[in-house]
DNA sequence: CGCTCTGTTGAGAAGACTCAATGCCTGTGG
DNA sequence: CCACAGGCATTGAGTCTTCTCAACAGAGCG
């Protein structure tokens, strides 16, 4: 019996250009896993020893400075694929944001699986063009978008993104205009490039604006989402 | 007689990955394109019609905001690959830096073919990986970096990419310590998230310290290596 | 109830930007 | 051959944004 039988998502991440035959096949070669809020799977700078699909939860891809300047380059949800495959170390830090579990492959195992299955290659390169494309539009909030303009753009996102999520779990958290933030200030800076007193001014001039609502720490409602979108650029 | 024949970058393109009767059968679908410096293979948003092998000289590829700010958020180089594969829009627009040669494929005709040749598309997952990993570490820099260390690394990584080209060249101006660069003040401001008058300042302050030299504003010679590097940190 | 962790607010400093003036090449035409 | 225009680069002065440092407030928990 394999463990893909009652997963979650089997067909939404890279496993679904796999048969059943296939899959089981992968399924040897994987593991599952579980991380607490805080664990890391990789390293910066590591080796690159194993890759994973997320099955739930969220995780961070974080890299920094020798001087502990951190950035956050990338955040992953269920069914994303994470890790290095055909490359010899790993350029960021994998790291758990809530607890997630994880289905874990050794990284020579899975390069040779996949070198023997051109489909799931195919949709691991889509996969990866689509994160390319993300991270440059993440480049130019980086560098040139000015802090009101990062944390405008970063909540119609987050609505954006928890939408959809609660279409599937529909606990009612998020709707349209409302959902719970699932970072921290310190998370939310080290996404933006910001510290964390300039995305709380942020965030409390825009509720001053009335453009947003802050009913506890970690809500958002967006009451002009127009504005917000105005604001964005 | 295919061009692929006197092809310069045939042996380290993504038709490294393909036998001479495949060579022949892709080269029946691309053809030879010239491109200005300043003129654009595609623009941001576009449907994604072509795609590309670069063979000869420097493109950019930016995006930018509505009002005008730009950024760049990756140079290619020969035998590099550009455009967008299997996806319907382009996230960002591809330029030339220098007169250029490029070799252009339909985006559905290289799709089919690459759908049929998975050591291709093997070949374009490696690469596609490795710019992620560019990419994300490039993020860094531009959110967390200061001016200063922005033009330290951007001068370490082009005598790196430079000293790279100068064996194959020998035209003796690139060599470890000293090479030509290839962009304008502008160009690296837009490289780098910065102003062309702080590329400028940063640059004068690292002549002064004798880190650098600069004999002509477009040459650079590195005086102080490990300077450099302390600084780029 | 007090402790800790997270988030907010304020004052001042620092870095980068804007605007403006000047300098230095290159190429063109007299 | 020289003068001059136009583009790029440098430099300076002043402003604005964001960061830093520091104090304080509120929620969650033993």
């Amino acid at each position: 019996m394999s463990y893909c039988d009652t997963c979650l998502v089997r067909n939404s991440a890279i496993c679904a250009a796999l048969d059943s035959n296939e899959i089981e096949a992968l399924n040897s070669i994987g593991r599952r896993r579980h991380l607490e809020p805080g664990e890391s799977l990789v390293w910066e700078g590591d080796q690159s020893v194993l890759v994973a699909n997320v099955i739930e939860g969220m995780l961070k891809l974080t890299t920094g400075t020798e001087d502990g300047r951190e950035q956050i380059v990338g955040v992953v949800y269920p069914a994303d694929f994470i890790g290095r495959p055909f490359g010899a170390t790993t350029s960021h830090s994998i790291t758990a944001l809530t607890s997630a579990h994880v289905c874990v492959f050794g990284r020579a195992d899975f390069d040779r699986f996949a070198a023997e299955h051109p489909a799931l290659e195919h949709k691991l390169l889509t996969r990866t063009l689509e994160e390319l494309d993300r991270t440059r539009k993440w480049m130019l909030l980086l560098s040139r978008k000015t802090a009101e303009e990062k944390v405008a753009t970063f909540l119609l996102e987050m609505a954006e993104r928890l939408a959809n999520t609660a279409c599937e779990h529909s606990d009612g958290k998020n709707s349209a205009g409302h959902f719970e933030l699932p970072f921290t200030r310190q998370q939310i800076g080290d996404i933006l490039g910001l510290t964390i007193e300039t995305v709380s001014r942020q965030m409390t001039q825009l509720r001053r604006d009335g453009i947003i609502d802050l009913p506890t720490r970690r809500e958002v409602t967006i009451r002009d989402h127009g504005a917000l979108e105005a604001i964005a650029g």
